[in-house]
DNA sequence: CAACAAAATTTCCTATAGGAAACTTAATTA
DNA sequence: TAATTAAGTTTCCTATAGGAAATTTTGTTG
């Protein structure tokens, strides 16, 4: 087992669905603000996006009124936003207009005996993405005991050395300097470097 | 460029973010009307657990009316089914079990004014990240016309040169070769190459 | 702080959603 | 097949959502 997996900052488990009891308060009104001031639209842009009057989109906002379902369509169509995302209890965002900086080489390091991960930006919580660098200290898939495989998609950029990414229901393939790759973290994979030095990549995961 | 890839469905190409004119269709009353139906429950009784009127829920149905929002929710409630669930909207994945390369320099050209993007793995539709190689052209603060800024999470890493990167609410930040950061894309940001050459940057993006 | 501009709200009217009851259709039984 | 009942639909009316324009509020600039 264990191919060592760089340990994720805390995240949330998705609460299952259970079966709610009372009426959700639910404040369209406010949400449906909050969205649009996010994307710095005024409500007669709104309007032009929706084809809502601004008067509705007013009146919805302020929770006069209660929106037909056409209505809400047009409303996530015109705003790019899905309909479930509008109902949604807000995220576990990541603080707003926040950013953060790790100097090269002051990541937060984290050996296994394949890998030697260094954590990126951990400073920051509840990211939708985990980036890290790792050098790869493998040089055979049997120096691995099993996949490594978990929620998510997972993307790859080969920064020094040449390597083989192995997955499942595939052929290991050779990556040279440069090259990328994007794929179903579900599915097992694992890196070994092909040269006889360790080999550098940048490795991004959406949980 | 393209590798090897086992038989499987042909993947839907990476939508551009065309501004979509008209309305989804979705089909509200049809949906509901299985869901109650394998509920087995007649107009009469979904009546009673939504407290709407039989012939309120007739009619939406049969799609003669677009029930408010206030209306959606007692349906919701009294049937205990979540809206999202009610809008379902097929999840729109990234395919499982795929993976994707991208050569290096082969990733599909996007110039504008102030940089040149290389989108990567493109071919793989419905990502939850989207990476880029950006060649930063800008040199100067002023060759940008307004802060960029959209929804989501940026993480970036400067692999080549050195630049600067100028986000509202803090001060600009140069970078070398290997430092990384990641920041609220809601925040508005740029990036400026302070050598005489072009910088080169990777760019990830989750929305 | 006056004067103006831009954004948001309110008003007023029309179109349509929601409810009660009448009506129709489907299913069951004598 | 008529009678009965239970399901679903339609009608008709009232309440309310949605749009155009007037009004108010908020923000800028001289």
């Amino acid at each position: 087992m264990s191919v060592e997996q760089p340990d994720m900052p805390e995240l949330k488990i998705e609460s299952g669905s259970g079966a709610e009891t009372n009426v959700e308060p639910l404040k369209l009104g406010q949400r449906l603000r909050e969205i649009r001031k996010n994307m710095q639209l005024t409500l007669e842009e709104a309007s032009q996006k929706t084809g809502l009057a601004r008067s509705t989109l007013s009146k919805i906002e302020n929770e006069q009124i209660s929106p037909t379902f056409t209505a809400v369509q047009k409303l996530a169509h015109g705003l790019n936003i899905d309909i479930p995302q509008l109902f949604a209890a807000p995220k576990n965002a990541m603080a707003s207009g926040r950013r953060v900086l790790t100097r090269a080489g002051e990541g937060t390091s984290h050996p296994t005996s394949t890998y030697e991960h260094e954590l990126l930006c951990t400073e920051l919580a509840n990211k939708r993405m985990i980036p890290f660098k790792t050098r790869v200290r493998a040089r055979s898939f049997d120096d691995f005991t099993d996949w490594v495989r978990h929620e998510g998609e997972e993307f790859l950029l080969v920064l020094e050395g040449e390597v083989a990414l192995y997955t499942e229901f595939y052929e290991p393939i050779a990556l040279q300097e440069g090259d990328s790759m994007y794929y179903d973290a579900n599915m097992g994979h694992g890196l070994i470097s092909l040269s006889n030095q360790d080999a550098l990549v940048l490795w991004v995961v959406a949980r």
